[in-house]
DNA sequence: CCCTTATGTTTCCACACGAAACAAATAGAA
DNA sequence: TTCTATTTGTTTCGTGTGGAAACATAAGGG
């Protein structure tokens, strides 16, 4: 029909070439020998050989020497994933501006953290973001070492447009409409991704956390809200513009209580961390002292009342269950101890609310990756961009 | 590490080849010319005709001659999907068991329908799955025709583990634990694939129906209980088991209504065709009559208890609406005309419970596709499998 | 010091796809 | 009619990806 049309499909490097994925397997093993490569791929010995030294001319791996193992057999050599290749991960919160540099063997190289007494706009943490970039790269400059940085990943607590890069709403910064990734490309002409928090968060505990090689995962952060992220069959769920797995505003009741966007009867309604707050007598606390605070001071009161929470997460779960049949569920964020106060109870909830077949083989976590968690998932963002079309980025700095 | 460990990736032929990709493009459209393969794709025209000619060598379509059309330039020649290729799709049912042949081509070239009096075992089904299916062979054998039989897709009223062909549990047709796609290879020694029948309306209603062109697209049926599919960028949510999209199963209210399940306060306990039947004075009556009697004779009594079912469907659809972040909503099976009844409310409840953000866009439609919309669906079934590799298939018969 | 085993290395080959040149089939203009 | 511009089919040749096979190398064990 149409002469001019685009083509619906990638057709000549179709599907992911294998340099791809073997620098993915590099980068999820950080460390892993050739043969190793050979077995989990399939491919010959002498196309891994191929591949292996053009990526490390491209300066994604480094050779290392022989592996030193007690078998039979040449002993085979090692790949190490890059220390130079980095990723900048960027985090706004309300009282802070969080930076980190990512390398692509996943190691932390680089953290500072900004304090904010009241609120800042969104236009100021942009500036923000931009200065104390600039300063890193200073500093990286400074040291002498070699390294380049593949992109920026931007951790957002609240709604995004994955594809336009738009933030859409974040009621806590009360950010909105604010395109920020069009705005840092343009002053720091990098790549920028942008990404939710709680899908970040879930990224992350798939490729190295709780839900290590599950490719079926839901995942519920609590913070003041409740963000979900959700991955089915290795990839995220993201919807027709990029707003699914708001999973905070399911119903589960048909009670009046209101959540934060004023919606009745839903999860984020019913499972409040300022409610365990009041009813332990405390405000404003760390997760880390409420946690305490509600695994050790036991009252009935508290009792009650997560109790009444862990019903309604344990309906939302079920909910959930029935919906996505996941093979692992993750619970962070204060749901992680409300989880842990009584999981037995949980269990049952659950037992109750959902058809039977889709608990089968289901596992119920809590996170296990701590502070680096979102940094780590949004250094995911910029390296599986890389490890997509390894040969479009340049040999170095 | 293990010397033997079975490859995580496909590397030969990764991803989709561009064979498949022509082979698709040629089943989609039915008829279509090569030069609309090459914009379509981005192939280029000497790789379009190698792949053209190796599939009608295949016998997955046929070269017509030039197309007549008002255009300067050479006609483009135009290929036919083959109407020879078939897929049978069986579809059991409490008091029948139907039967239809459906080609490449999309075209139904055959359909045959058993009753039953009373509700038949599984065993003895397959015994008559089996018996109509090799009918029908003899009948195509006997007619002349040149044909090959690609392989049977079973639609099943019921949870299915469709990775194992498992029938879990169907509780209209009474059947549990049942091994049906082995059983019927083993009887018929062709591809066997069975499905879920919401899942094969939606995956249909994307095909060809209410939902063409959509990548994200949520389905749910009102039979007797109501059964859902989800599509998301494209590729059908099974989940862990294969047990996702239990749609009927969501808990919507803390109200203590049990549904077919004998859970509490979920969609299926909320909204029951039996329920619409009985206001009307109506029992066992066809989609139809009920259609007619529901929309035409509105009596204070139906249009309570429709609102009341409209409302609980509102909820359920904004729940999904946030979770999922669908492009098109499909209701089918009575759901069709209880939207019908009245949408404007439907979707004012619509708006009272999802999110803002996640409604822009998202459209509603009742299902377009008649009879044949789940013979379609089983088709895809097995023709995706053939298409995704031609090469493995035979010339002919 | 062999033998076995597992790996790296090199050479050559198969396959998929594209670019370019040429041939063929149309509409419209001269 | 004849010529030109346009679009598509066809053929030839080149390129890039990946594999098979033969050979080289580095271990452990008798």
């Amino acid at each position: 029909m149409n002469p001019k049309a685009t083509p619906m499909f990638e057709t000549r490097a179709s599907g992911q070439s294998s340099l791809s994925i073997v620098l993915g397997l590099i980068h999820e093993h950080r460390a892993i020998t050739r043969s190793e490569i050979c077995s989990l791929t399939g491919l010959s010995r002498s196309t891994v050989a191929k591949l292996v030294t053009t990526l490390v001319d491209l300066g994604f791996a480094s050779d290392t020497g022989a592996e030193q193992i007690d078998r039979v057999g040449r002993p085979s050599m090692g790949v190490d994933a890059s220390k130079e290749m980095l990723a900048i991960s960027v985090h706004p919160e309300v009282d802070y501006l969080e930076v980190k540099a990512v390398a692509f063997n996943g190691t932390i190289v680089h953290s500072e953290k900004r304090l904010y007494d009241e609120p800042i706009g969104a236009y100021q943490a942009v500036e923000d973001m931009v200065q104390v970039i600039d300063d890193l790269i200073a500093e990286l400059e400074a040291s002498g070492t070699s390294y380049r940085i593949l992109g920026i990943g931007v951790i957002v607590p609240g709604q995004i447009n994955s594809s336009t890069g738009i933030v859409r709403q974040a009621p806590h910064l009360q950010w909105s409409e604010f395109p920020i990734r069009d705005l840092l490309t343009e002053r720091l002409s990098m790549p920028v991704f942008v990404a939710n928090d709680a899908s970040l968060g879930c990224k992350a505990e798939m490729a190295y956390g709780a839900a290590k090689g599950a490719t079926d995962v839901v995942y519920m952060h609590g913070t003041s809200g409740i963000g979900g992220g959700v991955f089915m069959n290795g990839t995220e769920l993201k919807g027709f513009r990029g707003y699914a797995a708001e999973l905070g505003h399911m119903r589960i009741s048909s009670g009046k209580e209101l959540d934060y966007s004023g919606i009745q009867g839903t999860l984020e309604a019913l499972v409040r961390r300022d409610d365990l707050e009041a009813v332990l007598g405390l405000k404003n606390v760390s997760d880390e002292d409420l946690e305490i605070a509600l695994l050790n001071n036991r009252t009935p009161e508290s009792t009650a009342l997560a109790r009444r929470q862990l019903e309604a997460l344990g309906i939302a779960t079920a909910n959930l269950a029935n919906i996505f049949n996941p093979e692992v569920f993750v619970l962070a964020g204060f749901l992680r101890f409300l989880y842990r106060f009584d999981q037995n109870y949980f269990h049952r909830v659950i037992k109750k609310h959902a058809i039977p077949a889709v608990l089968e083989g289901m596992q119920v976590f809590v996170n296990e990756l701590g502070t680096n968690s979102l940094a780590i998932g949004a250094s995911e963002l910029v390296f599986q961009e890389a490890i997509a079309d390894p040969a479009k980025h340049v040999k170095r700095k």
